[in-house]
DNA sequence: TTATGGTGTTTGATGCAACAAAATTTTGAG
DNA sequence: CTCAAAATTTTGTTGCATCAAACACCATAA
């Protein structure tokens, strides 16, 4: 009986921690960091040695990458980072506020005092990252202020897929520095949607994170424009 | 150039066909198709044998299932179809109503007579299969039925997310039997969509399959409550 | 009957070798 | 110098052996 009640305390879902796991993780990591510069090959082997596995964890990682759609195949034995292109950015974008805007609308159900308050030392964080131009901490902020908000809608699948779709965009997301840096609409952004969250109010939490990724959705717009 | 043009219309994503794949692919029909029991352990080995292929790409095939959700871990070692709980119905259905009212708005762009006649000729063969009791040619065309409209989107990305969705009701479609066959609710909703995308009417066309899948949904939702 | 502990079997993960196919480099003809 | 073809290297896939961990079964005790 008491190991019932741990079992719903502690983690609800088995976690497995096999080295393809791990492989996959790192990757995406590093792939969604932007370190490795798009239309660069990736190789089963090289993934392997830089990762220090061997070529079964690798070749995994890589295969559920591509069925993510984060690595693509330009050829059969060749497998890149996309570069986001205006259609992809597109389909990604409308398929983003459907899904996100989804979870939005639901986290005011469940949502607590102590989310809001962790919701707003991350928007703390946010703006301090803008004060000191530390981007990287900017974009890892606002990604956990996001799926804060996502995860309460309490349909782990529906994070999921979302978390596919920002894993199309965050290579991308790196180049927009240092627009991004000295930008602040998402800021208001955000803002309303701790107040949709307080008020409960769905629709209010819904339409500020939609507004926040068409913000975003143009300056990414710009810059595929911009390079040519 | 004649090429060209040959394999935009084909198929415009490069298909490789690994024994991973078609392994993959069969085992997703099996599932879809209900064959396989719902809470009935699956293991590599067993798959491997059954579709004479060795581990590697049993495996592989299982894991891209698990990844997509398709099969679930319920113990370390233990992956099985999942059933069908009301919880994940409503997140299924939810996310359903988003991704695939996006697909059928956008439908509207690109559709052809041609693609018109299509799905009139499959509407017949769905009402062909009611008066046969064929369920399997029911749920066949009418699976094509949808996604020959979601593909009209011309956001592939969008399309392969719909059809994950579309891997959790599968098997219980199936369940569904013979409901299914007699009512005939969905009919309706099939024609109101033709005749929105005949008046290139997304917002037609998008209701028209909303309500299709809420039909769907009070079907299988009472089917769910039912078994107990 | 129910719970617990022990035991033998089954299972997924991992690494690796072999192979065919693709990618790359080199070569050679014009 | 250009470009196609041949030679070479690289690469993903596949199958399989090995191993630790999980599982299923059973006996025993309460």
């Amino acid at each position: 009986m008491s190991e019932h009640l741990l079992a719903n305390v502690v983690t609800p879902i088995a976690r497995q921690s096999n080295l393809g796991e791990i492989t996959y993780e790192r990757l995406k990591e590093i792939i969604v960091a932007g370190s490795f510069p798009p239309n660069e090959k990736l190789t089963v082997r090289s993934v392997a040695a830089a990762l220090g596995v061997s070529t079964t964890p690798a070749r995994d990682a890589i295969n559920r990458l591509l069925s993510e759609g984060a690595l693509v195949n330009e050829g059969p034995k060749t497998v890149v980072v996309p570069s986001l292109t205006l259609d992809a950015l597109d389909e990604i974008t409308a398929t983003r506020l459907a899904l996100e805007g989804l979870a939005a609308e639901r986290s005011v159900l469940a949502v607590s005092a102590a989310d809001i308050a962790t919701l707003q030392r991350l928007q703390s964080a946010i703006n301090a990252g803008l004060d000191a131009a530390d981007y990287r901490e900017v974009l890892r902020a606002n990604r956990e202020f996001h799926f804060l908000i996502y995860r309460l809608s309490g349909w782990p699948r529906l994070v999921a897929m979302i978390e596919s779709l920002w894993l199309r965009v965050g290579p991308s997301l790196n180049e927009l520095y240092p627009d991004f840096a000295q930008n602040r609409r998402g800021v208001s952004n955000h803002m309303a949607a701790i107040k949709g969250l307080r008020a409960r109010d769905g629709g209010k939490v819904r339409s500020a994170m939609e507004q926040d990724i068409r913000d975003g959705y143009s300056r990414l717009k710009a810059m595929i424009e911009a390079r040519r």
